[in-house]
DNA sequence: CTAGGGTTAG
């Protein structure tokens, strides 16, 4: 074997800097350092093998005299990956300077992976308008890395343009798109690009699918994930790669239907965390503690190890069905037997448990004794569960914390408000109305969403956007009046806000959704309503009169729970 | 073996 053949052999196996670095003397030795390969190689193991070394590689690189391409890209590839990712940036400015070598499409691809991690918007300007100097706007692998790193900076605007100039879009390209709505939130987006894709007459394959069924589960959108999971079953996805069922679990635990995930789960022949996760977090948000705890033991017997999403699963469980006493074991253990660290969201489960089960002096003690006494989410928890329980004095602490903070918001002012007028206090309910007109405080607007054949229709307020809505205010007045027949009567605790705010009497958006699939649903089918907000009192008393009156099964999937409304009564038991 | 795509929590 010639000289150059022997050491580009000896590189391929090696796995090592030692090894590296005996081989690199070997070939200054026998006077090889000049040969473009024997130096590419030597580079692209120091500068992007997980072995490797970034500043051996620099050096190696300073001792080129004419870099090229494939040099100037080891390098790039490498610092995109290191802690400084834009050093690859200035390393591409750098090439650019030097005559000796142009970018191709492998240097864009690193580019952008830097652009991507380094999370700076401008660079993905500038390297978008490298691109299309060197005419690369039509490559379709530089272009979904242009996708992505937009997105990753949270410019989908521009990604999604980017996207839409690709000439010939490949499936990678397609699922791209897709997981990148999904990050962003647009999973109305995501699924639409379902739509465009199979006009384009590309099948979808196993990562499609995950990527639909994680925007199928935000939108609880179960029609189109049952049809997606019918899809995935009849090509074989499901059996082969685990990932799929993962999703399909979230999928329908997140669409309110634990036993279609239960059937999935007990289906699959290979489980991850991934899978014991989406089970367990899908058992705590529907409150099913016994079921989640037991999950989680056989998870630990199964020899996996659980992780900080494992244990959110378990205190959720747990502050939904006043499993206290479990879930201070199980937060004091995820310290102790696995070492991982309770974040604010294991704080909050802990706070949620002590206020639901009535402890709101432990609650209060929990928080001043946490790392997280300066976030206004602890406090506001201890708000919501002071209203459960009608605390005017611990609903008063919690206020006086977030206004201190400069945190409170015009749902708090509502949760307040309820507490007072629950203890008949109407000057408190005043001062709470005051406070929102003084400081003009903000509420969040919200929206409910339903899927109808397919298709998810959103409702804000009082919305009358939609074609159907005279049908759908008809629907509601008749429901409305058949319910006081039965005893309803209007609360409308937490509605002096929205009254005050936006002069109108509307419905709230759920109630719109409701009436909707009430209108467009076959008789006896059930209900999903998703929502981004809490249910209020008023609506929630109606949806179980609904529940009785139309017989209809009603699911809502509030921001934080669920609530199963049959015959008239709600699985939350009116506590949440 | 020089490139681009995936799930839970937030």
């Amino acid at each position: 074997m010639c000289g150059a053949a022997k050491f580009l052999s000896l590189l391929q196996g090696c796995n090592s800097m030692d090894r590296l670095r005996k081989i690199h003397a070997q070939v200054l030795l026998q006077g090889y350092h000049g040969h473009p390969a024997v130096s590419a190689k030597l580079l692209s193991f120091c500068a992007t093998s997980t072995a490797g070394d970034l500043a051996y590689a620099r050096l190696l690189f300073s001792g080129l005299l004419c870099p090229a391409t494939d040099h100037w890209n080891a390098l790039i590839r490498g610092s995109s990956r290191g802690p400084a990712p834009l050093d690859a940036l200035s390393l591409y400015n750098a090439m650019m300077r030097g005559a000796s070598s142009r970018p191709d499409a492998f240097t864009f691809s690193f580019l952008l992976k830097a652009c991507a991690l380094a999370k700076a918007e401008p660079k993905c300007r500038e390297a978008h308008a490298s691109i299309v100097r060197s005419g690369f706007s039509s490559h379709v692998i530089v272009g979904t890395n242009l996708v992505r790193a937009y997105a990753d900076n949270g410019s989908i605007d521009e990604a999604r343009r980017v996207f839409d100039e690709i000439p010939d879009k490949d499936l990678v390209a397609w699922n791209s798109m897709i997981s990148c709505f999904c990050h962003a939130g647009l999973h109305d987006d995501a699924l639409k690009v379902y739509d465009r894709m199979r006009h384009s007459g590309l099948a979808l394959d196993d990562f499609t699918v995950v990527g639909l069924l994680s925007s199928c589960a935000h939108l609880g959108a179960l029609g189109f994930g049952v049809r997606i999971h019918k899809f995935a079953e009849e090509n074989g996805f499901l059996r082969r790669n685990v990932f799929v069922g993962n999703a399909l679990i979230d999928m329908y635990a997140k669409c309110g239907r634990l036993d279609e995930a239960r059937s999935v789960f007990d289906g699959m022949r290979r489980r991850d965390n991934f899978t014991w996760n989406s089970m367990i977090v899908g058992l705590g948000i529907h409150g099913h503690a016994d079921e989640a705890i037991s999950l989680f033991q056989r998870m630990l017997m199964a020899g996996v190890r659980p992780n900080s999403i494992s244990f959110l699963g378990l205190l959720m469980a747990c502050s939904h069905h006043g499993l206290v006493e479990n879930g201070i074991k199980y937060f004091h253990r995820m310290g102790s037997a696995y070492s991982i660290k309770p974040d604010l969201k294991h704080y909050g489960c802990m706070v949620d448990m002590y206020g639901r089960a009535g402890k709101l002096d432990e609650a209060l003690e929990f928080i001043h004794s946490s790392p997280f006494k300066d976030d206004p989410v602890l406090w506001r928890m201890l708000l919501s569960t002071s209203r459960i329980h009608g605390s005017v004095e611990m609903g008063e602490i919690a206020i006086q914390n977030l206004i201190e903070m400069s945190a409170h918001n015009a749902g708090d002012c509502v949760l307040l408000s309820d507490i007072y007028e629950h203890a008949r206090d109407s000057q408190g309910v005043a001062r709470m109305r005051k406070m929102v007109k003084d400081q003009g405080i903000k509420t969040t607007p919200g929206w409910s969403w339903i899927e109808i054949h397919g298709e998810v229709r959103k409702f804000v307020v009082g919305d009358t956007s939609h074609a159907e809505s005279e049908e759908i205010y008809k629907k509601l007045e008749e429901m409305i009046s058949r319910a006081a027949s039965l005893g309803y009567a209007t609360e409308r605790s937490a509605d002096w806000l929205k009254n005050f705010v936006d002069s109108t009497t509307d419905y709230h958006s759920e109630m719109l959704a409701i009436a909707l699939g009430l209108l467009r649903t076959p008789k006896g089918t059930s209900l999903l309503i998703v929502k981004n907000l809490r249910v209020c009192k008023d609506c929630h008393s109606l949806t179980k009169y609904a529940s009785r009156i139309y017989d209809r099964e009603i699911v809502v999937r509030d921001r934080v729970r669920f609530h199963h409304f049959k015959e008239g009564i709600c699985s939350c038991n009116d506590y949440w």
